[in-house]
DNA sequence: GGTTGATTTGAACGCCCGTTTAGTTAGCAT
DNA sequence: ATGCTAACTAAACGGGCGTTCAAATCAACC
């Protein structure tokens, strides 16, 4: 009884860390044992080391490349002009993403602190690369004085806290649509950072009388 | 080597629970050993059993006697009148309490998940009843049609996720203060659900236009 | 069809876990 | 001073932990 009929590096990899991504985001990464991930690839817990040099591992791995998706996603997507269809847009693929990878998306937030500094120091980067994104549309909004916005930074992560909420409690066959849920939440977004009517039109009219 | 000098339940008792808040916050409920908490405390493990049944109550004692001092704190508060004003109280009473206790507030959102079932249940009941205390005040603005709140329940969860965001970042001396912490979020929270200025005019045009 | 290398087992390593218990000492009332 | 009880220690229980490794088996190429 040693190697299994059918097995493949190719096949057993990616589901060594598919079922740590499940076990990790099911019950925490300390609660959960090798020996647990194992039985659910269906291997002894020896062989998950062919996989990954050790447990710490397996965690980052899972955070860095869903953080690396994330970038990437957010390059890609199709940015219209302008500050205020930038964070609609924005709120909207923050939404929809996330919600599609609720696991990792869990993980990412709870598990930080499971990790051995430098590879903290790594994720933390690419967090705030994803934050430095949102914060220059809040800014360009706030010089074309289209946003109302006290702090950029205190914003930014003000707005991602309440569009991250929505995976705590989002359930895909739910009361509301995912894309009911994209258009309140980025409309909330939207409203929370926008200048209002009449406080435009009030620095309009300073801005006349300033000149006189 | 038995009983130490000075040794009083009164004293050690407390300093059981502050342990045990202190390390679970700092690493997990999961991560964290019996024997630690109790080298924490500057005892051995086995004393810890004068003070809890076992490990999980003593995270279900933390995470209930918060929830509990939060819903009295905000029974006890003061609340003006108007929707309007009552939300910046929530907000502000909701960043201020929740700053000042920040291991608490940590561990009460990271930890439900290692409560056995019928302890995570008392705890989600006592969540809902502090969400219901926020939903209230948005129904009521709604009906007096000082809020544009598509879905209040949604709207809730929205808001109280980013007001908890603030945990994560705040540093008691950092940049900000909790006075302007206070504000900008209260601020934030009222723009995101106030009915617009324009709106409103739009509405009662339309109520005018079809009592004629 | 035999050889080689990839894949996995199964056992072992030393260590720590939560919890129990018998025994020991400190505080306190009498 | 004595006795009683509250507070604690030290050791032990069975079990699980992360990780390593020699041996065994299968896949793939000649």
């Amino acid at each position: 009884m040693a190697r299994k009929t059918g097995s493949h590096s190719d096949i057993t990899g990616p589901r060594v860390r598919a079922a740590a991504l499940k076990l990790f985001a099911a019950h925490g990464f300390a609660a959960v044992s090798m020996r647990q991930i194992a039985a659910e690839v269906g291997v002894q817990a020896g062989a998950l080391y062919l996989y990954t040099p050790d447990k710490q591992s397996l965690l980052f791995d899972l955070l860095r490349d869903h953080m690396q998706e994330v970038l990437d996603a957010w390059e890609a997507e199709e940015k219209p002009e302008g500050p205020v269809k930038q964070l609609e847009t924005f709120s909207r693929f923050h939404i929809r993403f996330h919600l599609e990878r609720p696991e990792q998306v869990f993980i990412s937030y709870m598990e930080l602190r499971n990790l051995e500094p430098d590879n903290f120091k790594a994720l933390e980067n690419m967090r705030r690369q994803y934050e430095n994104s949102l914060e220059g549309i809040l800014k360009q909004g706030q010089d074309e004085g289209v946003f109302d916005v006290d702090d950029t930074k205190l914003t930014t992560l003000a707005l991602i806290a309440m569009l991250n909420g929505v995976t705590s409690w989002y359930k895909p066959d739910g009361r509301l649509s995912l894309a009911r849920v994209e258009a309140i939440y980025s409309d909330m977004a939207g409203k929370a950072v926008r200048m209002p009517r009449w406080k435009a039109r009030q620095r309009k009219a300073e801005a006349q009388q300033a000149a006189e």
